[in-house]
DNA sequence: CGGAATCCTCGACGATACTG
DNA sequence: CAGTATCGTCGAGGATTCCG
């Protein structure tokens, strides 16, 4: 029996693992995004729109809408109809969204020159080594 | 030749796509949270305070590293010792890191019973599907 | 102590086909 | 059109071992 599990020895630790397990995965966010932004779409729609998979799409949805954050609105005409939008909780979940899509934008440069910059150093740091164990 | 690939058909998607792949991701959040609350940490002690194993710790504190958002300090000491801590960088994103956990501490119990009554609604239509199908 | 290297599992995800 | 069902893969990530 193990008694020595580690299980994350601070507890915040498990509610933030929780919050991003359910709403912090790629294409949660991507949907929120596209909801906020186009009012109204159609599940085709967005899955042009985003490139994803009937069944990523479909399995997503219905999270988002377990969770309260997307509206489902179903029009049984032929051919039948399905709009999605956000609802309340879930355009409150977009602000917070946007507020890390803005830090991306203003940031991406700094990763950028900053990821540049180490991969720089790795280079020359591994050619030093190089130098060093030839001369050996 | 599928000329027909989908791709996303957003561009402004492949962009925040791009932002979660690098600092999105469940590790790199949880390691910035940690190093901004305890200001600087050794990476054992990042992986008691975290559950997280060696290997993720390693690559992913590399990654932040290589992005500029963490700063590693090392100390050849007898036993070595390394201290990480967050850069300018890293502090910047940590305040819509910070703006998702308000959100997310205040709206968690929001989505628990937004769950639950959907997965009442559920369990009632499928009693009655079954209902339903039992006098056919 | 702070890693790097190797192996292996298991679940996320896409592709495809079928239904109402 | 809007899904559901089934299958296959592929890579993220844990466990383990070794090194300076």
């Amino acid at each position: 029996m193990r008694t020595d599990k580690k299980e994350a020895g601070c507890p915040e630790c498990l509610r933030i693992n929780e919050v991003l397990s359910r709403v912090g995965d790629r294409w949660s966010v991507l949907i929120v995004i596209s909801l906020a932004t186009y009012e109204v779409l159609r599940f085709n729609e967005l899955k042009r729109h985003l490139g994803i998979s009937q069944r990523m799409l479909s399995l997503t949805l219905r999270e988002l809408e377990r969770d309260g954050l997307v509206h489902r609105e179903y029009h049984p005409t032929i051919p039948p109809k399905v709009e999605y939008s956000l609802t309340d909780l879930g355009r409150s979940f977009y602000e917070p969204v946007k507020a890390m899509g803005y830090w991306a934008l203003e940031n991406l440069p700094n990763i950028d020159s900053a990821r540049s910059a180490y991969d720089a150093q790795q280079e020359a740091t591994k050619e030093a080594q190089a130098v060093a164990k030839k001369s050996a």
